[in-house]
RNA sequence: GCUGGCGUAGCUCAAUUGGUAGAGCAGCUGAUUUGUAAUCAGCAGGUUGCGGGUUCAAGUCCCAUCGCCAGCUCCA
């Protein structure tokens, strides 16, 4: 029969392996790299071992490298039974249960009677590197499922046991390298040989089929590449996170502090981060102004009846503070659109008003397990920057490709990468069909019509509405969830939101939920670990810092310091009797763009010598040129967006 | 919340397996007036997270508790 590979036509024996097809076209260098194949059989594509027999009626073969994503994800999930394999070996008692391929690497989960710790991970790793080197052939068999059963049974492998009981077919395939077989899906490596470049990188807990009720398993987690350039590149990559975590460089920087015994789970503002947190607030309700928001606040605490009215006591009062003043209770908001709600009730709207859009930075408090509390990335007091959009339904889609295109012009503003997921309607919610795909076409269309890509996530809407999740990826390619666009059907009921329209009708708007930031203290600490704690120029607490040599250069750059503040510089002045080099240390620890120095020569030129935080020489500058300076570099970010940044 | 690892001076970390709690940086005092990533000297700094227990003796071992870190689950 006749099979396309790569472009080419060739003649393929029936019963010939996907290998001997493949070798027909590829030279030598790219057949090394092979790892397996993706087969199309009747517009059906799958990806399958290159030992095994070409499947009837394959139409096409496209092979699939090292290094290629599937390849790596192959690699990986190869390396993970390589592992168990290992594992195995050294630890005989070990039961085994699952271990796939994961997004920069892999893992397998043991029952074991003692916790593997880092010390077990150098060992297991030698074993596994014993494997590798012996190139074992991944071998696939298919059996029926009651044998696959009674051979793992046989094996005290009960978890293999439950993981087949709950398969729906009538056999299963299971793959062996050296003396170890598992069951598994496929496809894999031809030989643990391509297993070359791997490294185990950390133990954890986790739970069988995740669930806290079931049994506490051990997981190692690893990674493995195609080659050992990018195995070490990824291994520089994560140490770059480490350098860059907000944590340590908030405390370096004097941005922000814990004090765990007080209050865990919320921030202490230090003088420095509230600069950084208060300019970008400022920046933002600006830009929240100017795109036609109104900016609201709504009480800190509402007495409990509210919350049972929005739902929230019924469905969220584990997360929710409370206070108890003689009889009363009330709850501490944990989320701002009863406000917002209360506020649109406060008038009889027409259908002229909407839409009403109510921007707050508002405060709440989550009472979030202490177990995932995470620097500013998760914490139990924060700030949202939250906006609730009520308007009619034929509004919807407007309303929405706007608040798109602010979430457009932020990302440009800091260089985000960003992926869009909308979320479609779950099996357990509310409100009409026609609401729902109403919705739901217009957050497509929002999304289309700004030409942005978007995955479609089926069912993980919330009950109350479909939504739109933006995860940002950083420069190191991390992911974050930040913004989200949530259209919600019940508030506006429970509420009992109504606008008259044209007809002289009271009729129900539609309410949008939706963030950018998400909260103003995460987005703080993506911010910091985006730029490694320098800052851009806009948003750095202190955008320069004067240094003298001597005592005899205190008096002009004083001056200077006042002349520099006065026309809007966040400057300050170090004249401690220290030398430059040592303050010039400082300076550059504290990430501090424009380092000033002011010497003899420069008293003279009646200017300043400008080092910047690169390393930098900018040369003899007057504290006019200065200005100029400082305020370009400023506003560069904003010169792409939609957005404006003003002095002042 | 669960599993594992931790908690020592303001910060970063030592303390030879149970035997006198130390160092660097920061701080203070003094000397030094210095040219682009650390000048020198001295001083001070601790109920080893908090509470019990074992022991002649506990930072070290045991129990409990608060918290942190890596994950699981959840989420802005």
């Amino acid at each position: 029969m006749k099979v396309e590979v790569d472009g080419q036509s060739v003649e393929a024996q029936a019963n010939a392996s996907v290998a001997s097809v493949l070798q027909q076209v590829l030279s030598g260098k790219k057949y090394k790299a092979l790892v397996a194949a993706v087969c199309r059989c009747a517009g059906e594509t799958r990806c399958v071992d290159i030992s095994l027999p070409l499947p009837d009626g394959t139409e096409e073969i496209r092979p699939v490298y090292a290094e290629s994503p599937e390849g790596l994800e192959i690699i990986r999930h190869s390396a993970a039974h390589v592992m168990a394999c290992a594992v195995k070996r050294l630890f005989p008692k070990a039961k085994v249960t699952i271990g796939p391929a994961i997004a920069n690497g892999f893992y397998y989960d043991f029952d074991v009677e003692r916790p593997f710790s880092s010390e077990d991970l150098s060992s297991i790793e030698a074993e596994m590197k014993k494997i590798c080197d012996a190139k074992a052939p991944f071998e696939r068999s298919v059996v029926s499922r009651e044998e696959a059963a009674a051979r793992f049974g046989d094996m005290g492998e009960t978890y293999k046991v439950e993981l087949i009981e709950s398969i729906d077919a009538p056999t299963v395939s299971l793959y062996s390298c050296a003396e170890f077989t598992d069951l598994c899906r496929g496809p894999h490596v031809p030989n643990t040989g391509f297993v070359k470049s791997f490294k185990l990188l950390s133990v954890a807990g986790a739970y069988w089929h995740g669930d806290e009720h079931n049994p506490m398993l051990s997981r190692i987690y690893g990674t493995a590449f195609s080659d050992d350039k990018a195995l070490s590149a990824h291994l520089k990559m994560l140490e770059e996170a480490k350098r860059r975590d907000h944590r340590k460089l908030g405390k370096e920087l004097s941005l922000f502090m814990f004090q765990e015994d007080v209050a865990p789970g919320m921030v202490f503002w230090l003088p420095n981060g509230m600069l950084v947190r208060t300019i970008l607030e400022d920046f933002w309700r600006r830009e929240h102004l100017k795109r036609h928001y109104d900016i609201v606040q709504g009480p800190q605490i509402l007495r409990a009846e509210t919350w049972q009215r929005s739902g929230h006591y019924d469905h969220y009062r584990e997360n929710m503070y409370f206070t108890q003043i003689d009889e009363d209770v009330h709850g501490i908001k944990p989320m701002n659109c009863v406000g917002h709600m209360l506020i649109y009730n406060n008038a009889l709207r027409s259908y002229r008003d909407l839409p009403q859009r109510y921007f707050e930075l508002g405060l709440v408090h989550r009472h979030e397990k202490s177990g995932v509390l995470h620097g500013l990335l998760r914490v139990r007091q924060f700030t949202q920057d939250d906006a609730h959009i009520i308007c009619m339904p034929e509004q919807l889609e407007g309303e929405i490709l706007n608040v798109i295109h602010l979430i457009q012009d932020l990302m440009n503003l800091f260089g985000f990468q960003y992926k869009i997921l909308i979320s479609t309607r779950p099996e357990d919610s509310i409100g009409t069909d026609e609401a729902w795909e109403l919705a739901t076409n217009a957050l497509i269309q929002a999304v289309d019509a700004a030409g942005l890509q978007y995955v479609i996530n089926e069912g993980d809407g919330a009950f109350y509405g479909p939504k739109i999740d933006v995860v940002l990826l950083d420069c190191l390619g991390r992911e974050w969830q930040c913004s989200t666009i949530q259209v919600d059907f019940t508030l506006p009921e429970r509420f009992d939101l109504v606008y008259v329209g044209q007809d002289g009708e009271r009729h129900r708007p539609v309410m949008v939920h939706r963030a950018i930031m998400g909260s103003v203290e995460r987005f703080i600490g993506v911010l910091i670990e985006q730029y490694a704690g320098a800052l851009p120029v806009w948003l750095a607490p202190e955008q320069a810092r004067l240094l003298t040599v001597t005592d005899a250069a205190r008096e002009e750059a004083s001056a200077m310091c006042d002349a520099l503040r006065s026309r809007g510089i966040r400057v300050t002045l170090d004249e401690r009797n220290e030398k430059l080099g040592f303050k010039i240390r400082e300076a550059q620890m504290a990430k501090i763009p424009y380092m000033l120095v002011v010497g003899e020569k420069e008293v003279q030129a009646h200017g300043c010598n400008v080092r910047l935080r690169s390393g930098e020489n900018a040369g003899l500058r007057s504290v006019e040129e200065i200005v100029s300076m400082i305020r370009t570099a400023a506003e560069e970010p904003f010169k792409k967006g939609g957005m404006s940044y003003s002095f002042s």
